[in-house]
DNA sequence: TTGAGAACAACTCAATCTGAGAACAACTTA
DNA sequence: TAAGTTGTTCTCAGATTGAGTTGTTCTCAA
């Protein structure tokens, strides 16, 4: 049988039913806190219950686009503010028991925004919102989403150790206490001030300086700060290292 | 319409079929090289070239399952000896293309394994070997199984500098210099004898003393080694680093 | 207008870590 | 027995880190 026989008996049909879903991590900081997007499930399994955004994938959609296209279907947002979005394939999760209906094998992926307008309700979800980390309904989320949440959290304070992916939820030109402000708040501690500065400042391709400064001092005072923007490297050497974990 | 209705009325039919695999980057050294597991396909689409192993995932089967199961049949190999295997999620890929067959989505593992046997090739795969990645015929390599291979080579030099996981290529009982041949084969690139050593010992949890060593010296002269087995941590901190990358 | 407080940015300094090499004893093979 | 190899420990200069200080610029409120 040549390869041209073979594809023509080919019956997809004869293998097991898999329904293959993408589902998004989308975090954002919003007012000093770390907000996650979630919807609230309109249709069984589920309904009332909190979730990720997510749905099937088309049959001609790549996995980062459909993962895209969930997302943009959920904040309402158009391909500009999308773009700013950084999106990286998470994990996939595929236990034979995580949905009800059948076999569902879905693969997570993690967005790091910048902050972003309101979520626009649509048609699949009766409610959509950025809701604080610190607020989650552990109890009332839908399918095995606790723990991808859980595994997406952990994921993003991983790279910002040794990525420069913390820019991606600022604006385009941002200081050095904004970038700060970043790593305290995904890492749930503070940091030394003159420190941290000194480091972000001596890793090669991190941040290059714009030269402009802020128009305003703070909000409390202190004098205007630098303003940087993103630098070419896409790692960092030497890391920013947490100190303990 | 309440959820057991919905149940009961849901016909997985109604989604597009996508077929779902399991692949696997089996990594083991042997000969003081990197060496990695290849099929070569019996059967269309790319029936003659080279292919990670893998296969469908079984309807009532976790994703590990699967590509344990297929790590298994491949090499032949049974209960035992497998489970001094590490075995993890790599990444998916899913673009639409990938085989002309139909939308077919591959969870592709990666596995770190101490020198096994010579693979046994099954009715699926016309042969089968442990080949050094040295020698990877990039050109005559099934779908996309170069780049998913390529993608399991990075994890695996990254995941030695911050995991305990280089243990896995050796034997229960090894030496610091063992240790070492591993990290330098993944690597690719000679380390510092006494600061590898220095930095192994006093790294918490990555290896402790059995308090004996070996039988004889080095191969060409030289002390008895002392010996270590894997410690508890999970995480090595501080990490060990490449210089360069 | 001025004083108090805030915070950006630069600096200091001791403690720790790293890279490179040397020393030395214990072993091998010839 | 001699020559060579290797496991392990040590030394030391240079770099990095953690913690704190200083000086200046700014905001807010009295």
């Amino acid at each position: 049988m040549n390869e041209q026989d073979f594809l023509a008996g080919y019956d997809p049909r004869d293998y097991p039913a898999v329904a293959v879903t993408v589902d998004v991590v989308a975090l954002t900081i919003r007012e000093g806190a770390l907000h996650l997007l979630l919807i609230r499930r309109a249709a069984p399994p589920y309904a009332g219950h909190w979730a990720l955004p997510g749905g099937f994938v088309r049959p001609d959609e790549d996995l980062l686009a459909g993962a895209r296209r969930e997302l943009a279907e959920e904040t309402g947002l158009g391909g500009e503010r999308l773009g700013r979005v950084h999106l990286e394939q998470l994990g996939t999760y595929g236990d034979p028991d995580r949905d009800p209906r059948m076999r569902v094998v879905s693969i997570a992926h993690l967005a790091f925004a910048p902050d972003l307008p309101d979520p626009v309700a649509d048609t699949d979800a009766a409610d959509a919102i950025w809701l604080p980390v610190t607020a989650l309904p552990n109890r009332q989320l839908a399918f095995d989403h606790a723990r991808i949440i859980d595994d997406g959290l952990e994921r993003a304070r991983a790279k910002l150790e040794y990525t420069p992916l913390a820019t991606r939820f600022l604006a385009p030109e941002f200081t050095v206490t904004e970038l700060r402000a970043v790593y305290e708040t995904v890492w749930g501690e503070p940091l030394h001030a003159g420190n941290f500065h000194r480091k972000v400042l001596s890793v090669p391709g991190f941040v290059e300086s714009t030269g402009a400064s802020t128009e305003r001092g703070g909000a409390r005072g202190g004098p205007r700060a630098k303003l940087y923007r993103p630098g070419t490297a896409r790692l960092l050497h030497p890391a920013l290292l947490r100190t303990l974990r």
